[in-house]
DNA sequence: CGTACCCCTTACGTCAACGTCAGCTTTTGT
DNA sequence: ACAAAAGCTGACGTTGACGTAAGGGGTACG
């Protein structure tokens, strides 16, 4: 097993080598630059990706499993980038996360009860088709 | 209290007692006869919708809160309504909703697992504030 | 020299589930 | 009788996150 450490190495990687690094395609990536998600580097027009848009990459794509939009993200990256300077920033960004933990434990909850109401369905559903079954059996 | 039972009632309903009985609008309704959810009777243009465009309505809002598509909705509907002939399909129907329970149960995993992810983060950014906060303080 | 890839840009298409608007008829209220 | 309210039918717009196709350049291989 050689080491993999591909977006920890300062190299520039060219967008196939980032869709087959982060199983994306090339048309996500140049949409998450038009977006200004993404800053690559250009080598005549060819994108270059650093080590830094991977990073910011990864964010991304943590960002969604999150739930987050694109638009969340990339003020999620700004305040990231910014760092240093304006905490107050960062200090919102934390509320927004604590905003869609909020929502998405929502979602969860109304998630849980609808599983619980289609298991109850699908008893239901089991009943019926027991109560057919003796039916047709009867009919034979 | 008078007992409401405006769902249970055999009258018809014009389209706007529906929309206040189920919380929805006029486009909808409409939306869902072009989609043939529902087949609503006329008195010349106007529709009129029976107990049984009630009954249904309500299976697909219930359907939506399941998370089924309105494509998936209707073809239950559709079984719903052969109720008597074919019990192959319903056994079908209930085959769809057991894998639906499946996804629903995989999508709250993955929500679990996204939400404890984010909870993380936020502890961590919580340290960055304090640790932010401090160096605040120590700088002036 | 061809051709096989990889890359680029521009721009239109897709999907779901409606929203919104225009323009017209019908019903209801004063 | 006249105006507001409610209904109707198209038909186009919206949102998000890309997919897809057209047209063109650059390079590596045989």
């Amino acid at each position: 097993m050689i080491p993999m450490q591909h977006d920890t190495s300062d190299k520039t990687m060219t967008i196939r080598q980032m869709c087959d690094a982060f199983d994306v395609t090339p048309r996500t990536l140049r949409f998450y630059e038009a977006k200004e998600l993404l800053f690559p580097k250009r080598d005549g027009q060819k994108r270059l990706f650093s080590k830094r848009d991977r990073a910011r990459l990864k964010l991304i794509l943590r960002g969604k499993r999150f739930g987050f939009s694109l638009e969340e993200i990339r003020q999620l990256l700004d305040l990231y980038h910014m760092g240093d300077q304006q905490q107050t920033q960062l200090a919102r960004s934390y509320e927004i996360a604590k905003e869609r933990l909020a929502a998405m434990e929502n979602q969860r909850e109304e998630l849980s009860d609808a599983i619980d109401d289609l298991k109850h369905q699908i008893k239901w559903g089991e009943k019926m088709l027991a109560s057919m079954n003796i039916d047709q059996k009867a009919a034979q």
